[in-house]
RNA sequence: GGAGAGGUGGCAGAGUGGUCUAUUGCGGCGGUCUUGAAAACCGCUUCGGCGGUAACGCCGACGGGGGUUCGAAUCCCUCCCUCUCCGCCA
């Protein structure tokens, strides 16, 4: 959420920064400023004629302890209408509150100067690029023949258990994933000093609202029922990324200076919806209604989050780094962005038998946009409460690695070698079919 | 799911319709005293909003929401959560 002092103080300003979304989102300021004088001027009338209440009732008080009964009940007869003026004006003053705030909602974080301007993602620029595409004497295969020739996803039996977009890892494939996923947590923890945690799975709808997720993206995510009691449908949603729990863990605390900044670590399944997607990447691993990712999350002083933002990126990095891929780092132009960040990396890695790059990692700064819909404030050390800058960052998604791993290290005989920091972990140097 | 007990400030814990501000204790911060510290004593110690250049003034919040009343932490309704016991269960 934006401050609305911001937009009451620059409103302009606001509203050139919304434009380079290219969603149109700053048509909204001028409703936004309109109901909130609204507001403000039944505020400041409710307000008054409350201080003229508390006044009155506390000489009503003082004169039935006089025992003045007569005088006493004058008062309130001629008070007694204050009440119903005080609740048609407060129900003025709730509706105009509401209506700010779904609005508010809707709007997205303000992109950072840093960031390119541009519409597409054909304009986003690449930042760098580590090693260069492996050159292979065959034809590189693509993960879906490696899986199907290793058995290590059973594409057919997981569109059995639950149609398309599922998949059901076997063996070494299921070996890999775990591996994957201990790899991945172990360099997090131990190398780059997040502490791990392990989220709920299913959350609130206000942690939705909390990140950004809620109410602009409802249709693409999973919402649970509980038993056939059609009234908890949509009390929980499945987490569409760790994200969504972790960065809720302090929603409305008050954390201390001397606590940021704070470093999470989660590895967790995600559930997208991906509605409209269908046909998209289908085939395969590549886009899945269920995918497990390991999760980097800060919560940092708005003074440290570039330097925290691009540590998170190299910590990422790393991750390919130490698997032997290759990959590119671009930066997302504010026409590509998340609707709750201020400045985006992708990290993109190389998949040979797709010969293309597959988005592994999204290292988002959402500045005090996230902290202020969950109201996670900090306290300066001059006692003053501030809303701390909150970062997120894949490190990394699995199935796309898994892709990119079995892909670029296919050997000749048909065989996948390990890279050697992966090897303590599946046990193995290589999977063979 | 059933029965009972609870939810008040950083923590503990009073407060069953009104006297000026939600007692009090602990912890924390500042001060006095001291070479320094402890003790003692004094003071301060939640969050949000509105108005004002400012000093300051006002409004709201006692788990959430609604109601009764001139006036609600207190009475009523409703939802949520925690604890104890029972049932079911990996």
């Amino acid at each position: 959420m934006l401050d609305i002092k911001l937009i009451r103080e620059r409103p302009d300003y606001v509203r050139e920064r919304l434009a380079l979304r290219g969603a149109g989102d700053e048509i909204l300021i001028g409703k936004i400023l309109q109901v909130d004088e609204v507001r403000r001027a039944a505020l400041a009338q409710v307000e008054a004629l409350k201080a003229t209440r508390n006044r009155v009732s506390k000489e009503i008080g003082a004169l039935m302890a006089q025992k003045k009964l007569e005088e006493a009940e004058a008062r309130k007869t001629e008070t007694r209408e204050l009440g119903d003026q005080i609740a048609l004006l407060e129900r003025q003053v709730g509706e105009s509150e509401s209506g700010r705030e779904e609005l508010m909602l809707r709007l997205p974080n303000l992109p950072d100067d840093a960031v390119p301007r541009g519409k597409t993602a054909e304009d986003n620029p690449v930042v760098r690029t580590h090693g260069s595409q492996p050159v292979y004497c065959f034809k590189p295969a693509s993960h879906v023949e490696l899986c199907e020739r290793l058995k290590l996803v059973d594409f057919a039996r997981a569109a059995k258990l639950s149609g398309s977009g599922f998949l059901l890892y076997t063996h070494w494939g299921a070996r890999l994933e775990r591996a994957l996923i201990q790899f991945l947590l172990d360099l997090h923890v131990d190398e780059h000093g997040y502490t791990e945690v392990s989220p709920p799975l299913m959350v609130g709808e206000h942690c939705l609202v909390g990140v950004g997720q809620f109410p602009k993206f409802k249709d693409q995510y999973y919402g649970v029922a509980e038993g056939d009691n059609p009234q908890a449908l949509g009390k929980l949603y499945l987490i569409p990324t760790a994200e969504t729990p972790v960065a809720n863990i302090h929603r409305e605390e008050i954390l201390k200076d001397s606590q940021l900044p704070v470093n999470y670590c989660a590895y967790t399944p995600c559930f997208r919806g991906e509605a409209g997607a269908a046909g998209v990447g289908t085939r395969g691993m590549i886009r899945v209604h269920q995918f497990d990712k390991v999760e980097l999350i800060k919560i940092v002083k708005p003074e440290q989050a570039d330097v925290e933002h691009e540590k998170m990126l190299a910590n990422a990095e790393r991750v390919l780094q130490l698997l032997g891929l290759h990959y590119r780092v671009i930066m997302l132009c504010t026409g590509d962005m998340g609707f709750a960040s201020v400045k985006t990396y992708d990290i993109e890695v190389w998949a040979p038998g797709q010969a293309s790059y597959l988005e592994v990692s999204s290292v988002s700064n959402c500045g005090d946009f996230q902290a202020r819909r969950m109201n996670l404030r900090f306290k300066t050390e001059s006692g003053e409460n501030k809303f701390p800058h909150v970062l997120n960052g894949s490190g990394t998604a699995l199935a796309r690695l898994f892709v990119a791993l079995l892909e670029t290290h296919q050997q000749a005989d048909g065989s996948v070698s390990i890279p050697l920091p992966l090897q303590p972990y599946l046990k193995t140097d290589s999977i063979r079919p």
